[in-house]
DNA sequence: GTCTATAAAAAGATAGAC
DNA sequence: GTCTATCTTTTTATAGAC
């Protein structure tokens, strides 16, 4: 049996809204978006809106569930190419989660939120759909472990954690913000940095090749100090410049 | 000339109120943070309030400008042990932004806010901390790339960015809520992440002893999977348990 | 299901007595 | 400076006509 056409059309509605959500619970997060807002933005009255959710919290919820699925279908992509050693999956993930980032496009939930973080851990479909994550993450990661590629004296639990994390980390849009780089190069250094750290690759003295048993992330050559791209005036300022 | 009786009362009460503020603004952030509840955890009538701090914005920014001049003191402190490398310097900086976190005292503002973003940048005493603050933990990032410890690829900023982040990084509250590991446990983590990244310290296949080029974070050995302490049927969960 | 109009509640800020 | 009581605005949510 068909779908009926006013389904059809409610569910087109209804993602128009989710759109709307996300690219604002992206922008200014949960607490900063108003449904007043969301209404005018998708076009329609904030009495309609609330036939379709229910509540704020329903609509944050939807937005949520909604990258979480999409998140699951990065992995299912990433997992087309066969035999790839896990680390280098885990790396694909998370620049998944950077480019989406990177669009606007990762809604982003108070940590540390009370009312909210109670309705979305009520949400069934929700903490469903957070718990195959993290299992399917957790099992590349014990596998990069095996592999040698994640140091294995974090428990999983504290790579998963900190996988997350870096899809709500203000690194990239404060990067983002300066003008001073491209998409592609705040990236790479987002990744090396999670992976590497701020220490970088084992650089033993003097220049030697790849250690093969880390699998290194790429690591873009910026460009000397004489041509680096870096606005004369502007002072470095990481919090409310 | 003595500091009057008055003006020393007044001064004691301000930094009560600035005490709960950083409190809550730890706990709840800016947002979530009401002015009837600084009110009554300090013990007096919102309207007194007004009369010390002149608006929410202002309390905030007062909690924000304490935060600097302790990061400021902490800085000062590190330095009176001569002769350490830069690296070193680092890891005890970010070691004690990890105990301050952990102490909940540590207030986190939010990242993508528009009109307290600009309350702060337009708030001198602020600017100028936060000003000082960067330029010398540029200095010793810097220092610490000439020594070959902090990535040269990295510019300085991003190093500095990164470093502001880990101050209001989700991992720890998240894996302190788990109950499951110490205090000196999590925050070793952290610092291992943060400068090694989640691949952990250049570990060639066999046991090689430290290199001396990379200052090594201590990395606390954790008990074995068998003995570890970890509670049987929690299922992990990073957003809204 | 969509709209206009309106409740209802929360929260920032203030008046005015003492 | 501190208090009680009140104002004002914002924002979530709903009533009720069409």
């Amino acid at each position: 049996m068909p779908t009926p056409l006013r389904e059809r059309v409610r569910l087109l509605r209804e993602e128009a809204i989710v759109d709307v959500v996300n690219r604002l619970l992206a922008d200014k997060g949960y607490e900063f978006m108003t449904v007043d807002e969301v209404a005018a933005e998708v076009g329609m009255a904030k009495a309609s809106l609330y036939k379709h959710f229910p509540s704020k919290e329903a609509l944050a919820a939807a937005a949520m569930v909604r990258v979480l699925e999409r998140a699951l279908a990065a992995m299912d992509e990433i997992e087309r190419a066969p035999g790839r050693p896990a680390i280098t999956r885990l790396h694909e993930m998370l620049r998944w989660t950077m480019r989406t980032m990177y669009a606007g496009q990762m809604p982003t939930l108070p940590a540390q939120n009370s009312d909210l973080r109670s309705v979305l851990g009520a949400d069934k479909v929700y903490m469903n759909l957070l718990l195959r994550l993290s299992e399917r993450l957790g099992g590349w990661i014990a596998e990069a472990q095996r592999e040698g590629s994640i140091a294995t004296q974090l428990p999983v639990e504290v790579v998963l954690f900190t996988l997350f994390a870096r899809a709500c980390d203000p690194v990239l849009p404060l990067l983002k913000a300066s003008g001073q780089y491209s998409a592609e190069q705040i990236q790479d250094w987002l990744l090396q940095t999670c992976f590497s750290g701020l220490s970088g690759p084992p650089a033993t003295a003097a220049p030697a090749p790849d250690t093969p048993a880390r699998a290194a992330v790429k690591t873009t050559d910026r460009p000397g100090p004489a041509a680096r791209p870096r606005r004369p005036g502007r002072k470095v300022s990481p919090a409310a410049g």
